[in-house]
DNA sequence: CATGAATGAGTATTCATTCAT
DNA sequence: CATGAATGAATACTCATTCAT
């Protein structure tokens, strides 16, 4: 690929992921276009439909966390865990719903991003064994169940509401010995 | 209100129902209006903007929801609320997100369902004391919490995975003395 | 006729001529029927389409003009021809243009009110010959140039401006010997 | 704006003229980009609101007659005046009452039109000042008498009748010595 | 490759008219 | 007769996608 041309590839992301956190996912591709500055035929060369735009924006930001999950294990292996969950729900807000708005489209995420998914999970698990080897997790969950509470509460997040409170009965279900 | 016409609004709101869990948000109210056996007239006579369609579907199901909880409070004062939200999270799976779905529109349901809203708050409210009562949870939690964790459950459920285990860990969350 | 039912007629008649003045004539035959305080369907009963209900507004103020003009001719036929016209150019604005509207709208008045406009134009004919008599309406203008220039000066009435030197300059127009 | 673009704009705008004097005001725009022989995104592309469209054949057609004005009044300033009201009334048939179905439909071409409505006084101005210069038209009246009498005239043409005579009353009148 | 103009199917909403109550 | 609920055709406007420049 071009320079110039991966150039647009990015900006374009980025600016995809902005506007969709910011305004929904109703945003036309027009506006995307003209936000990155682009044509709207720019655009659609680097992401053919709406549906491959949405899937690249998701796969983009799981990958960044993957990275940032990485980061935090090699920090403070005992409480990465939940410093990343802490991260990840106050990131919630900005995400305005992303992946919930999606489901509600009718899109299913976990038939379309299997590789960032994949890393994803990966990154989410090492952290879930570093902290029941710190004795901060219960032993009978997995990587999964810890997946879905995120889910969940990313989604108390975005309903508002007294977010510490709900963080630590959930960090307390957590930890407790089962 | 005529016999034909408060007919006609309960089957429409009946279907509106059914088919935004089944088909998402998006569907054309002549859709509904088709499947409603009646014109889209008649449906806008009674529901004149897709929102106030939205609005009312959502608060005619609260207003179930309270009822069934009213119901388990005298049944099984202890053990209601757990109940009650073990329910809820089944039944959202029927739901398909639509509470979630109209947030990633840009739908403010406490804004939209005041009055559905209250009473429901109220009958959860009633649970939850009647389960710290019974000491069944932890006393420093409110109403508040508790429909926030709904929310994130609901969240979860549709997501999948182990709803069991999940369940088991906000319960534990919940119940834990602080 | 049923006393109730004339009744409602007249008063329909009479709402559907203010509201349309008001409003133009895109109101809703349902307005209509709400601010005259019957269902829609008495609306239907007397005037069994819109543009019947057009029709009867329009033929009822003819009659109306036609009795405002034997009355200004008793009571001073030189003067009469002019302050009628006068009248009539200052009830333009009221009237919001509604002929004219009609007119937009593809309504040929003079196949849909034949009656009405037949005894205005006697009424009309009526002044135009006193005021000849008297002096002052030249004696090449027949009934339909006055006609004609009614409608003019109700255009030029509607659009604004200074309407008593227009009011002048057609004045000086008609009453020029030839 | 690309060659392709304008072509298609000035095919739209002179389609629909003839369209909107045809039939009046209430074509559909479908039917608009069906003459034109484009797509009704195209249309909405270029006019972004049907307002917008009216607001456009409007201000074109002024910017046409003003520069007719100019060129009469290059030719014979004496008359100039005359033969333009002349053409104008004569165009008015054409018009189909474009202007009055707008101000019937609610629209206020003074707010709508500002500039084109602009020029077109100011040619106007330049014929009644010469006209005043060559004794043919009274000097106490201004353009705005002058605007005054073109849409009564446009009004009078459009409803039919002796146009000459009528035409003749006017000129006497605006003639006429004060 | 990039651009942005064109396409046209899709949809919420209105309203004249009919008809069951 | 009166009512007002039901009907459904009509229409402005949007936006994903294609394609000429």
């Amino acid at each position: 690929m071009r320079a110039d041309a991966a150039r647009n590839r990015a900006k374009v992301l980025k600016v995809a992921y902005e506007t969709f956190a910011e305004e929904g996912l109703g945003v036309p591709i027009d506006e995307i276009a003209r936000r990155a500055g682009v044509g709207a035929g720019t655009v659609y060369r680097h992401f053919p439909t709406k549906d491959s735009l949405y899937q690249a924006v998701v796969t983009d930001r799981m990958r960044q966390l993957s990275e940032d999950a990485q980061a935090l294990a090699a920090e403070d292996p005992g409480g990465a865990l939940y410093t990343f969950l802490r991260r990840m729900i106050d990131e919630a807000a900005v995400d305005h719903g992303l992946v919930d708005a999606m489901a509600g489209i009718g899109i299913d995420m976990s038939v379309v991003v299997p590789e960032g998914e994949r890393e994803f999970m990966v990154a989410l698990g090492e952290l879930l064994i570093l902290a029941q080897r710190a004795g901060t997790a219960r032993s009978d969950v997995d990587v999964m169940h810890v997946k879905t509470l995120l889910i969940g509460l990313q989604a108390m997040q975005r309903f508002g509401g007294d977010s510490d409170r709900i963080f630590q009965i959930i960090r307390d279900g957590l930890a407790r010995s089962s």
